[in-house]
DNA sequence: AAGTCGTTTCCTGTTT
DNA sequence: GAAACAGGAAACGACT
């Protein structure tokens, strides 16, 4: 179970040098942040820099939520860097510092590899940038001993706080307000809205409705607490654990659909089935295609589609766009406009507003990659348009409001 | 209950 | 070589 600090798990890949962090995720799921509405968590960085850091600046920066940060070095141990995170987090620490950007020697540091830097001494900083080498060196050297891996940006990391609960709701008496003891007690996050109750299980929220029912949902997700992949992110655990929920949701909702409930011999069937059953479920129904694609048979596919409580309703993409084009936090930070008039604009950082996209829809596994392909068919439906080819705008990460897109206008 | 919509996921191939 | 683009195919929850 999840004790009362920030639970921080490392996840390794096979290394030859050994057992080395690669891609971590959290649990900081503490009884303190559990209320009666969602509240705002600090803002835990992908990495965190602890007191004793030499050096205050990069502490600042790295935990500043408006600073350049959310780069993709932050999200790895730096012996999985790739060459141009390395340089990356070079053009990083320079600005941070405000190194004179004539004297450093970004070429010396192209061609390393991220176990390389790891053993490079300040002889070999200095060998490569004999005049910041060994601030390059001062500050590698306090990130590789000093920083730990947290989780990925909450939503008011990126200053984009969503309270659940809405402005003025009455949040007591709440309703729960005993299961909500019990849930915080196991350190289960939760949010009330209204009559709604969610709890947070592995970063996914799920519905809740009946108050009733909460003993059941407390002892059934502490019982399959293993399945879940708390602290992990191995997407097999993941998608056993989407399957587990699904269950959950028939379970414990209290849908119109009254039928679609499970009995508690069924679910500890369904809990103690094997691997093999819960992965045959998943199997694809991929029938009559004209290509025949390469499929990895040795990784199971996630379920594919949304997931429950992705909802749709004004939760469009080409309006949660539009959103982020008219406020002020995102644009011209993360998406601006090329062209007003003509309804173009451009995406200026990928990963965050995929990132933002994921949040809106309760999908961490939320990518650019997913969110581009969304948006070409918004683009086929009408939402948005081909950007004219004339030359005036980038070819890349720009996009158009079409047709059937209303109110970017205004 | 079936059909449709709006994605999400996965994939291959192409372009920048 | 990496990132972005393009689009086929299948899957799936929400909605009608």
């Amino acid at each position: 179970m999840l004790n009362d600090e920030s639970r921080v798990s490392f996840h390794t890949i096979p290394d030859t040098e050994g057992l080395i962090p690669n891609t971590v995720d959290i649990n900081i799921q503490s009884a303190r942040e559990t209320t009666c509405c969602r509240s705002t968590m600090e803002s835990p960085t992908f990495l965190d820099i602890s007191n004793n850091m030499q050096h205050p600046a990069l502490h600042d920066v790295i935990r500043e939520p408006e600073s350049d940060s959310l780069i993709s070095w932050t999200q790895k141990h730096p012996e999985h860097w790739s060459q141009n995170e390395i340089l990356d987090w070079i053009y990083f620490v320079a600005s941070t510092l405000n190194v004179d950007p004539t004297t450093i020697r970004g070429e010396g540091f192209q061609n390393i590899t991220g176990p390389e830097l790891c053993r490079m001494t300040v002889e070999d900083f200095l060998k490569r940038d004999p005049v910041n080498g060994k601030c390059f060196y001062d500050m590698f050297r306090s990130l590789h001993r000093d920083a730990f891996f947290s989780g990925p940006p909450t939503d008011d990391y990126y200053n984009l706080v969503e309270v659940k609960q809405e402005p003025g709701t009455n949040m007591s008496p709440c309703p729960y307000s005993s299961a909500l003891n019990k849930l915080e007690d196991e350190n289960i996050l939760t949010s009330v809205k209204g009559s709604d109750m969610e709890v947070l299980i592995d970063s996914n929220w799920y519905d809740i409705d009946l108050p009733e029912d909460i003993e059941r949902v407390t002892q059934y997700i502490l019982a399959n607490e293993a399945d879940y992949g708390y602290g992990s992110s191995d997407s097999d655990s993941q998608s056993d654990h989407y399957e587990t929920m699904n269950i959950c949701n028939r379970t414990f909702r209290n849908d119109s659909v009254g039928s679609d409930t499970m009995s508690d011999d069924e679910i500890s069937h369904l809990s103690s089935s094997s691997n093999e059953e819960r992965q045959q479920k998943r199997l694809p129904r991929r029938t009559g295609t004209k290509k025949t694609p390469k499929l990895n048979n040795n990784k199971p596919k996630k379920n594919r589609g949304r997931k429950p409580g992705q909802l749709t309703k004004g939760n469009h993409l080409w309006e949660f766009i539009l959103e982020l084009l008219r406020d002020p936090k995102c644009n011209p930070q993360y998406l601006k406009w090329e062209e007003k008039d003509t309804g173009v604009f451009r995406i200026v950082r990928s990963e965050i507003v995929a990132d933002l996209w994921g949040k809106k829809k309760h999908n961490p596994d939320m990518t650019y990659e997913k969110l581009s392909r969304a948006m070409r068919f918004c683009r086929t439906a009408g939402h948005f348009a081909e950007v004219p080819k004339t030359g005036k705008f980038p070819k890349k990460l720009c996009f158009r409001f079409g047709a059937k897109a209303v109110g970017w206008k205004d």
